[in-house]
DNA sequence: AATGAATGAGAATTCATTCAT
DNA sequence: AATGAATGAATTCTCATTCAT
């Protein structure tokens, strides 16, 4: 069952008002990653868009909204690539592997699109790592990790403590490779996954095992 | 032949003043763990204090410069800890095993004093890792990181990755540590530590190995 | 082919921006002419105008810059009469007639426009001669004074002293003029050519002469 | 009859009061020469000074009063020579030209004090003429003509008129004596006492004459 | 819907004045 | 008296949000 199923074909008024929506979330994420929430204004936002500040607010109701937005929209993004790691996955291994490869292709896509766009001779900005969208992200993986914990498929560790550091691993790893050039996703995650993986074993059992 | 040798009996004013400006600093730390640097205000961390606004001005010329002071005073506090380790440890895991506790006392230490002082009715406020004190630590133990490695007592693996991961580990289950009760120092270092040097071996060699 | 030919309509929008900033100016110009730049508020400016603080900054990106204005404004309207007069001028007599003449109608033309606005029963505030925009009139009148004066228009006395003197005659039996009541240009006008005209064979010559 | 007659001895005290006192008036007068009233901090003013803050407000109940003494301060020095040109001058141009001469020195000499103390490589402070002290001086000599003229001393012309447009001359052709090197007060005070004095035969005749 | 000027609460910072020592 | 830290009202400027066009 796809979901195209509940597509409706829309006016070109609605098709217009989607994409005026959608790129005031984009300008919001690339602001927001450069600046951080709070340094960054709406005008900030707007004005990498052909709207005005008007126009912002008839798509958010406030600068808080566009912020919900981009989480639920990384969140959105990112759940059914989580949903069917966990799903295929055999074991704990492959289950990580998976999502630590699926997170790094979400950074490395956002970005390629987000350099793309920039003027080559620019300095680099400084990109944050704590985005709204970026946290939903975690969020996301957080659950999911701790669902395959419960379900027996990871060894009973400490699930909050595994499920930080995995996340932090893959984050500021992430964050590194971004810096890098060329952008080598594989090389990030393989790290990733050894690190963690080859230390499982090595971990405290929980006193409940 | 100990420092306190040195030590000039201070007056009252003398005494006032240092007191205020550590009140300050103090009431700056916690405001900006809570807030953010960006959404915390001048008057914010005033409040926390028996000081008015214009006091604020005669211990620091602008909110900036309390943010480096806070850095400056984190860093000075870590740096010795650090070196201490480095210069102590015999292999790579005594260093990361010292330079983790070190770093978890550390943090345990702030966030008790911190807590002691709040009313136990308040609702636990989120605490933000990206503190500027924080960050400063962070370089510390990045430097500390990388001059280990250079030094040939690490694997020659990707050391940016590693120290990224390692310091990420910490942050993050640093953080979910604060957030148990009781504070389990020992527990969450040893954690962070078997997670470490436990995936080490399994990391892929960089070539030049 | 008059200059009109080229003014475009302006939409409704168009013109109530150029009414306001325009209200901001004269607003500005009276309160630095009554408490003087310093003192003068941004607060005290926009009082006198339907507008709000946030306004003002949507005309003027400081304090500042709407004291640049001002002074651009009187240069403006001031400079092509002094250019006229210097064309015009047969000999110095001439040139400073005309130029005094025109610098009191300024004067007197920028107060009664004032003046006009101000409840009669409010006691008449005391006006400052060192306004910004009365700065940029003077040297106005310096330059083109200086300018005649190396044409050989004027007799070789000392010109620095000479133009100090002749603007600061103007200024001062300006500021009278507009004191009394009814304002008479022609009477003031007359005294400072005559005193400065009948003056002027009696300096000293110049060395070079 | 002299005016020490009224001296009494001081004690040690009272004339380090009347020291400091002055030091503050002397400190105020260059910052206020150099910054203007509204720009000039009382720290401003007690920095070029041996005193404290709180000093200050012991021998002036406010900023303002500062001021006050300038102006006093001013004026008593002024007075007694401007009462002597009065007293001495058989006709107009002799009391003119004593007056002049009387304030280019007063200007000279406090310049002088002034520049004295200066580091020789500080770039040359730009001196603001509208001085409170200055102003109360100008009134002195304001009221002095003003004498002259109703003992019919000087021809009947505009006495207000007059009397502004002297000053205005000593004033700005004082300012511009100042700035050049040497200091030439005959110079100066020569060509301001030819300009008005040769200036007056040709002004209009009140009507009253 | 779109526009962008207007609004005004609130931020950082300054500085005259007070006050404990 | 002298000191200089403390006070807090006032200042300049910003920016999320509203609103007339």
């Amino acid at each position: 069952m796809s979901q195209t199923a509940l597509v409706v074909p829309l006016g070109k008024r609605e098709q217009t008002k989607l994409q005026n929506r959608q790129a005031i979330v984009e300008a919001a994420r690339e602001v927001f990653g450069e600046m951080g929430y709070e340094a960054a204004t709406v005008r900030d936002i707007i004005r990498r868009t052909p709207l005005s500040v008007g126009a912002f607010y008839n798509y958010f109701r406030s600068k808080d909204e566009v912020v919900e937005a981009l989480a639920e929209d990384g969140a959105r993004r990112f759940q059914p690539i989580l949903k069917a790691q966990r799903e295929r996955a055999r074991d704990f291994e492959s289950y990580i592997r998976g999502s630590i490869h699926a997170y790094f292709e979400f950074l490395a896509d956002g970005h390629e699109n987000w350099e793309a766009r920039r003027p080559a001779d620019e300095p680099l900005p400084h990109l944050r790592a704590d985005t709204p969208e970026l946290q939903a992200v975690f969020e996301e993986v957080l659950s999911s990790f701790i669902e395959v914990m419960e379900r027996g498929q990871a060894p009973k560790v400490d699930a909050d403590y595994l499920a930080a550091a995995s996340i932090a691993v893959a984050r500021e790893v992430g964050g590194v490779m971004l810096r890098r050039r060329p952008v080598d996703v594989d090389g990030a995650a393989e790290f990733c996954v050894k690190l963690i993986l080859g230390g499982l074993p090595a971990l405290p059992r929980r006193e409940g095992d």
